[in-house]
DNA sequence: CTTATTGCAAAGGTTTTGCATCGCT
DNA sequence: AGCGATGCAAAACCTTTGCAATAAG
């Protein structure tokens, strides 16, 4: 994941508060960016929560991470891999990442609406192996 | 839907402001804090902004209704039925519903998780017919 | 060197809170 | 009549904006 060539292929400068806001996010896995903010300060305490919003709102556009939504949730940021479902435990509230090959379900959802999807989003609730 | 015995049963008061709340939801199908603030204003010019975030809280926790969260829009609110899926129209932005009576999708992550689901949430962006 | 990006401070918006009054049951 | 709900105004919180200074390419 070499995420300065991927700054430079959609025309954006590498500084190091971009690398560190992605790499924050990548380790994170699902962030909110009060915890982006505080983890950057410690690396670079003169950060501007400005500079973070700025630059989510950019990299979500350009399409570099994606914001995550689960209600109950505050807004949450992770690095845009591959489409995959949130399975959210409902008791520690921990999110697990489900990948869509492992499940054919985009598929199955176009086949039943008999039209193409072009985003799908699917958040499922339940209780996690050691919360049971 | 008789809201006011609905929230009898949950031990909360009928008042007009509640009973108002619930009937723009149901109407609006999917609608915003905003939009049920200036519908409700039309009606009750003295309402305050502040009932209406007690309420749509209260609302939510007691099962009433539900938030739908939906990335790229606003928080939303829906009167509590069936789990149904989020068509969105990436165009219009218009929101379709779906059930899941039609496609027995929650059975289906559940066989491939091999785990009971308690609550699923799917947003599904396409191209609505009219938009085509 | 040029232009995008940063950090700051202020503005703008949204949500919550405390409390006196009101009204549902 | 009692207690929960409302409306108000202030506070708290969150997000955006404009701009001068900075640094990436």
């Amino acid at each position: 994941m070499d995420f300065h060539k991927k700054l430079r292929e959609k025309g954006l400068k590498a500084t190091p508060q971009r690398l560190l806001i992605l790499n924050i996010i990548k380790e994170g896995g699902h962030i909110d960016i009060e915890d982006i903010y505080n983890k950057l300060k410690k690396i670079i305490p003169s950060i501007s929560i400005a500079t973070i919003y700025k630059n989510l709102k950019l990299l979500v556009d350009k399409g570099i991470i994606k914001d995550v939504n689960i209600s109950s949730f505050k807004q949450m940021y992770e690095v845009n891999t591959k489409e995959h479902i949130h399975l959210i435990c409902k008791k520690c509230r921990k999110i697990y990442d489900l990948d869509f090959g492992e499940i054919d379900i985009k598929n199955f959802i176009e086949k039943k609406i008999d039209d193409k999807i072009d985003k799908i989003e699917i958040n499922v609730f339940f209780l996690c192996e050691k919360c049971k």
